[in-house]
DNA sequence: GCCGTTTTCGGCCCGACTGTTTTCAGTCG
């Protein structure tokens, strides 16, 4: 696969080409295209090969000209002549917060800054500050932005960000002249990581509002405080950004600021081919503002109905809207129960008896007590006896419980081998079994995942890839023929919903349902208020395009006890 | 550089904040 290499250097030559002051609709072309080769579902070389790249929107003659060359000769001349005025180290820089492009070639061709450390020396023999339009509060906010580049240059995830959101909103809620208020970006979108925090708040007052917002608990620093808008730092460097809008625009504000990017473009083109103008302050035909109290208003001023935040990515939501094609998407009403929970009997905090009461609690049905099978030790894994006593105590929790279900299950390890780690015997006496890998994360992981299916007991493939969100890769694995095997056996693929694994990821998520593959939910959670994990897999779950059939955590208890059956009997 | 339900030429999404400016460029989202 090429598709990330080629987005990668069309994304290079757009900083370029900006940085030397190109024409910005031609640095734009260049993004546009990187980014849309970045989202490509399928292998851009066999797209090449059967002649359908300008099929692709945004790519034309010039672009499908430098891809060909890439594919066919491993080099593209484009890429190689920017890169040699501008080098992909001083690229980087851009990264750095309140240095931009501009700023950047500047201080390249007057001051031959090449890297980090010449941005560094420059910033402190004061030769940067003494550049035409230059001056002391510019180069302070680069030098802090260089600090905060170095300390934290990667994305937070979504399990981090969203308890810091929520506690800043019900802070907010409680400040005078908040009427609305609510959660936008990449959060409200629930990506799995994302860059910083937004939040957009309804209020006449706005200047008292984000003056009350800068110095809220936990604020480190101020970077931006104006009549509408406000950008915090918080403790660990997250970022914050408030804005503050009148009531009739906050459906249009809350669309805007919610994003994608790319999702809004899209609108805001089609808006101006109907000769209308979306910004964040509503819709306008001329200098008449037609809309904008409500996030619907945006959409049916396109002949929209209203897309969910969770697709606004333009991969085909668009498209899916103006076909009447929107999936229904799953949503938090349909849940009825999580199937991959850990209790004290292995690595897990909780009771049994705890678990259920507060599964129960959350409105579910059911929940699948999966603890570790033997072989992982380390987390303090069943042997056969322990398992026998666990499934014994299950019985008795059930006993005393009415229109909910504790079920007995396992997380079973495949193992180096490939075989099980336990026998088909005492998988067959559980209710659910989640098989995964937890050893050998190189050795035909494909093959043993494969055989794993093939085990008329085996339910659920737990985190089919194993990757750890920003900390580890995943396996080697070849997940499309896992895919093609899961359909084939009627096995479910697991959306782990542990924040730093989201496994599968929702990309996936969407390939494994056009394959036909059901998915399951499960939290691994190892204390109580895990459960609670449940949103973000169902996060991925929307944003995966899943439809509640898609879903086995929708499903009854009788529905599930004909599902989780063993396959030949199914 | 791309693209066409007004266009094969002339457009291309829109606005706030900051700092350095005397009317605006750069940066960010």
């Amino acid at each position: 696969m090429k598709n990330r290499a080629i987005a990668e250097m069309f994304g290079r030559i757009a900083d370029a080409l900006e940085m030397k002051g190109e024409l910005p609709f031609r640095v734009n072309a260049y993004r546009k295209a990187s980014r849309v080769i970045q989202d490509l579902r399928e292998d851009i070389e066999d797209i090449w090969k059967e002649g359908r790249l300008r099929d692709i929107p945004g790519i034309g003659e010039g672009m499908a000209q430098k891809i060909e060359q890439f594919l066919s000769t491993g080099s593209m001349d484009k890429y190689e002549e920017v890169v040699r005025e501008v080098s992909p180290d001083l690229i980087e820089l851009l990264g750095i917060q309140g240095l931009g492009p501009r700023t950047l070639f500047m201080a390249q061709q007057k001051l031959n800054v090449r890297n980090l450390d010449d941005l560094s020396r420059v910033i402190e023999n004061g030769s940067l500050e003494a550049l035409p339009g230059m001056g002391a509060k510019k180069v302070e906010n680069i030098r802090k932005g260089m600090q905060l580049f170095l300390a934290s240059m990667e994305r937070i995830s979504l399990g981090v960000a969203l308890p810091v959101a929520e506690e800043m909103i019900e802070r907010l809620r409680k400040t005078t002249g908040v009427t609305r208020i609510s959660m936008a970006g990449s959060l409200r979108r629930y990506k799995e990581t994302v860059g910083d925090i937004d939040v957009l708040c309804e209020g006449k007052t706005g200047g008292d509002i984000i003056q009350k917002f800068t110095t809220l608990p936990g604020v480190v620093r101020v970077l931006a405080s104006g009549e509408t808008k406000g950008s915090v730092l918080v403790e660990g460097g997250t970022q914050v950004d408030l804005r503050v809008v009148e009531p009739d625009s906050f459906g249009s504000a809350l669309q805007y600021f919610t994003g994608s990017k790319a999702h809004n473009i899209r609108l805001r083109e089609m808006a101006k081919k109907r000769g209308l103008k979306i910004s964040e302050y509503g819709v306008f035909r001329g200098t008449e503002k037609v809309g904008g109290r409500d996030e619907e208003d945006i959409y049916s001023a396109v002949g929209l109905p209203l897309i969910p935040p969770e697709l606004r990515e333009d991969w085909g939501e668009i498209e899916a809207a103006m076909e009447g094609r929107l999936p229904e998407l799953v949503s938090s009403a349909d849940m009825r129960g999580d199937f991959h929970v850990h209790s004290s009997y292995s690595d897990g905090s909780d009771s049994i008896a705890s678990i259920a009461e507060k599964a129960a609690a959350m409105g579910y049905s059911f929940v699948a007590i999966c603890d570790h099978s033997k072989t992982a030790r380390y987390a303090g894994g069943m042997n056969k006896d322990t398992l026998l006593a666990q499934m014994e105590e299950i019985r008795s929790v059930n006993s005393g419980l009415k229109g909910f279900r504790v079920l007995a299950g396992i997380e079973v390890d495949i193992m180096a081998d490939g075989r099980l780690d336990f026998s088909d015997e005492i998988l067959g006496k559980l209710d659910v079994v989640v098989a995964s890998v937890h050893s050998g994360f190189k050795q035909r992981v494909t093959e043993r995942i494969l055989a794993a299916m093939k085990n008329p007991h085996v339910d659920i493939i737990g985190h089919p890839t194993g990757r750890l969100i920003s900390r580890r890769e995943g396996y080697e694995v070849d997940l499309e023929r896992v895919m093609r095997g899961a359909a084939e056996t009627g096995t479910a693929l697991e959306i782990n919903a542990y924040y730093d694994r989201m496994d599968l990821s929702d990309l996936n998520c969407r390939k494994a349902k056009e394959l036909g593959v059901s998915l399951a939910i499960g939290t691994d959670a190892h204390h109580l208020e895990q459960l609670e994990f449940a949103k973000f897999g169902l996060g991925v779950a929307r944003r995966g395009w899943l439809e509640k059939r898609d879903l086995l955590n929708t499903f009854t208890l009788n529905q599930l006890a004909k599902r989780m059956a063993p396959k030949s009997r199914r």
